[in-house]
DNA sequence: CTGTTAGCGCCTTCAG
DNA sequence: CTGAAGGCGCTAACAG
């Protein structure tokens, strides 16, 4: 704080009071390196004493360079992942304004070696990628290499744990999972029952992590409900229908838990056999609002699209320009939605 | 779109493109007054023809008038408000940069003459107010009066609907009561019961919406439940523990709805008495985080403090500056939190 | 009513 | 290694 009351510390005052010029004063500030040690030192003294913070709008409009970001969802049915796209789209507008690039590039995330070779490439012509992930060696590879060679990379809704991404941007899974496995449990009451879990491939992991919390609070808070089985249903609808089907005429299932996307597959199973169960899923997409509102999903666990899109674009944009970050307005939280909440 | 591939047309262009100087354009532009009805036609074609959006980074930039927004919370015990007045503190600092200014103000929002009064004296030094409203002739004469000189005023959390105020900041508590209403019926299972609600007073605009929706759904979906009593107990512990203790011994109860805030003061009656009574309330703080912990709260109904401190600060700003707004950033949503998924 | 002229705070060549 | 100078896109005096 200085002289002018509402007025904060400028790089200009930085600089005079550390005797240097401008461009030294941001060459320390930004870590641009090609400064004395004695430069560095009294910059730094200056920024501490007078409390320095950079105005992230000058430094945005006077940056020339553009930013090339990408976006990298899994091609497919999953109508979540569209409106990942479209969120990203409308966000890349405004966020950065100008001089922001984003790109949205749709590939099988199934395969892992397709999903690496994708990144590698778009590596090559972006400086930022946000990716939902698929939990593999040679993804995790594909990732560490990216950062290797300057590229920021944060994963988005599925983590790609052991890889050196900089960040994940989504839900608590595991925490999402628990309460799915809470609801369900307190919906079957007392009495508990059979629950079928389904997941689009043990190889994604935020499934995995749902399954993991569901089976959590099932087993440790409602010992009469019983697991009767997990499916993977790979994210399809036709799949999907047909395995839950065949659950439905193994016998007596009291609940569905999708921890997957293809909840249309699930209602038409339980369309056709007509039965009264309880059905829990996730997110809020054209697919499941009128099955809230209909009640045939008993509840959603939702994570916003709108919110995870322009979160990744956000810290992709504070990595490559050392952005001060808002930890609370990151956080991606879980909502439980339900008929009487469904919003708009 | 112009020549420089991924360069946006500047305000200089529309002015080139239109053959009047830069000042006139922004003239129109920002409607400022003080431009032919020529030249005004020949700018606002060329905004249309080169699909001009005014940088906001440059025009804070360049603003030099400091803006200063006022947020007016109700003085009292009431955890919630202290986080609004916390975040919103913090927000100021990186949404407007510099030049912007924010005082947060209590008040006592139970006295609807105290409360217009601070209102009409805070317009007298600030250009924009957030205010968490009382629904009273007084209160909403005051707010038409401030936007009548000419200051932006909104209301946040609970509104004040006759009112001039340019949007309501918060969530939609009519929803939120019928949330609380079906957590209740779904908790007390097939054999229902009897549950008691609390409200803090019923001239809070929010308090009176949750319990219409909670009313709604208890009548149209569980007839198994019943409703005992509506207590007020002004948002204070000792009051609200007094009254529940007095309902909990008048016979028996299975839920407690509370649409308010003094959460302890529910506990501590439940405490007291001892029994196993279902629990359902709103929001996460300091005070209700040990209670959803522990079970004592079987469920909160939360809206995100930082959330609607950020948007109302940026709403006001955008309404005085003329920058767009994302809604969906804007919308705030009703959590539903139990012990699974509380974050942190 | 209109245009010219300085900046806002920072980044970025380009000479020293 | 360092500094001077010229923008980025817009706003706001100030002259016409």
């Amino acid at each position: 704080m200085r002289d002018g009351v509402p007025g904060f510390a400028t790089l200009r005052d930085v600089a005079r009071h550390a005797g240097v010029s401008l461009a030294t004063a941001d060459r320390v500030v930004n870590r641009r390196g090609g400064a004395s040690a004695r430069s560095t030192a009294r910059v730094e003294a200056a920024v501490a004493a007078l409390d320095f913070r950079p105005d992230p709008r000058a430094a945005d409009l006077s940056r020339k360079r553009l930013t090339r970001l990408g976006l990298v969802v899994p091609r497919g049915e999953n109508p979540f992942f569209s409106d990942i796209a479209r969120e990203a789209r409308c966000a890349a507008a405004d966020l950065g304004g100008r001089r922001v690039l984003v790109e949205v590039v749709e590939t099988d995330i199934f395969s892992p070696r397709a999903l690496a070779l994708e990144l590698v490439a778009l590596g090559e012509r972006m400086e930022g990628l946000a990716v939902v992930g698929f939990d593999h060696p040679l993804v995790a590879e594909a990732v560490d290499a990216l950062e290797a060679k300057g590229v920021a990379v944060v994963t988005l809704v599925s983590d790609v744990p052991r890889s050196a991404r900089r960040r994940y941007i989504g839900i608590d899974n595991r925490a999402a999972g628990r309460v799915a496995g809470s609801l369900v449990g307190r919906f079957l009451g007392r009495g508990g029952g059979r629950v079928g879990v389904l997941v689009a491939s043990l190889g994604l992991t935020d499934h995995l992590e749902r399954l993991a919390g569901f089976r959590d609070t099932i087993a440790g808070r409602f010992p009469a409900v019983e697991i009767a089985d997990v499916l993977e249903g790979r994210d399809e609808r036709g799949v999907t229908r047909a395995k839950v089907s065949a659950l439905l005429a193994g016998g007596a299932i009291d609940a569905i838990y999708n921890a997957g996307a293809a909840n249309a597959g699930v209602a038409d199973a339980l369309g056709e056999a007509g039965a009264a169960t309880i059905f829990v899923g996730h997110e809020l997409t054209q697919e499941t609002r009128p099955l809230i509102l209909s009640g045939v999903m008993d509840a959603a666990i939702v994570q916003s699209a709108g919110h995870e899109a322009r979160s990744a674009l956000r810290l992709l944009l504070a990595e490559l320009t050392g952005a001060a970050v808002v930890e609370d307005q990151e956080r991606i939280r879980i909502e439980i939605l339900m008929a009487d909440n469904l919003p708009g």
